[in-house]
DNA sequence: GACTCTATGCAGTAAATATTTACTTCATAC
DNA sequence: GTATGAAGTAAATATTTACTGCATAGAGTC
């Protein structure tokens, strides 16, 4: 009745990005998903494959939801574009931490297929955009796309990791960043890509 | 003979950080350090145990090397003191990536009893040298130290994480982080530091 | 040499875990 | 109306995994 296929692959998200994929139990999945543990066996053929899915899945959903901030980004000018790109990509982990958690764990582990994107395959529009930037004067010249993307995207993923920390004592809800913090983040950030 | 301690504490960090507590695997450790299986048991009486006393080692063994910079820190002007320890942590973290996988995998992962610094907990030199940069107008005024220290300190960790984004295809070894590459990190986030 | 104590090794055990086997429903196309 | 194949279930299997009981070796002390 239910889709056993999305519930499996939620709930497979959910128990990698704490557990990594040695660490989660298909037991674990299952019981989440509220579904049978031969539906695995069923639909992903096994535990690898059901890794491979959720992997593939969060990738994609990930990235549908960048590109039309990344092209919109794009039209702008160089400092305000990559405001409205960084600042998407807070929402979008603010939105989604398994995911961060996801691609955490596998750039951790010795995974042999990685499901990361590898530096050639950075964003095309923020490449532009940065280059753009850099003849306009407003981002330093000498320094890589590559660096200073992923050390901006590097820290937005660690703050959503070490979010909990940002908690009061006493906060048992989920520590959201507050859209206080947020501003100073994104200040800091920006700083450092500026010229 | 063999200090077997020891040498399970080293390889118990190797495979901790790799796949976390519960993907790590005692047999995978045991035929790392090249010790009998007993001895986890004989000298930490459970897998947790071990756990418990790899992390102990590393917080401590981190905190102490830092610590000598965080004090040579304290007493140069706010932003050469920042540089400075900054600086420090990413040669830390080059020569450690395990610790920060530990610390990494811990925050991702349920366990209970957490052996991260909290936000309270943070580097009281740190500390009073950024409100010191604030009050001369070196750092921004409204932006609390936490946020600061953590985004920064997150790139950091995240660039260790994601480091061997940065290797070229054919390059075996693995990729550290080249002077130049250091350089541009850290002028982008002294840049986003600044006021 | 007897005695003690810690370090180490071997061979196991019970529980956990991924996977399979055999089977039932159930919808839908021919 | 039945053939077909996908979706679902319960139980079993083979392997892995953390952990233990017990024996032994060696070093130091008297």
């Amino acid at each position: 009745m239910a889709d056993s296929r999305a519930l499996l692959l939620d709930a497979a998200a959910d128990e990698f990005a704490v557990y990594g994929f040695k660490g989660a139990r298909v037991q674990a999945i299952v019981k989440r998903a509220g579904v049978n543990e031969r539906m695995i066996y069923h639909h992903f053929g096994s535990k690898e494959g059901l890794y491979a899915a959720v992997m593939l899945e969060q990738r994609h959903t990930l990235g549908a939801a960048w590109m039309p901030i990344l092209d919109k980004a794009a039209a702008m000018d160089p400092y305000e574009g990559m405001k409205t790109a960084l600042s998407g990509y807070l929402d979008l982990v603010t939105a989604r931490p398994q995911a961060v958690a996801l691609f955490i764990h596998e750039a951790l582990s010795d995974w042999s297929v990685s499901h990361l994107p590898t530096a050639d395959q950075l964003p095309p529009q923020l490449r532009e955009l940065y280059a753009r930037g850099q003849r306009e004067g407003v981002f330093p010249a000498g320094r890589p796309f590559e660096i200073a993307y992923m050390t901006a995207i590097c820290a937005l993923m660690g703050l959503t990791v070490f979010s909990h920390h940002f908690a009061s004592s006493e906060d048992d809800t989920r520590p959201e960043l507050t859209p206080e913090l947020r501003t100073h983040i994104m200040a800091q950030l920006l700083d450092g890509l500026r010229a």
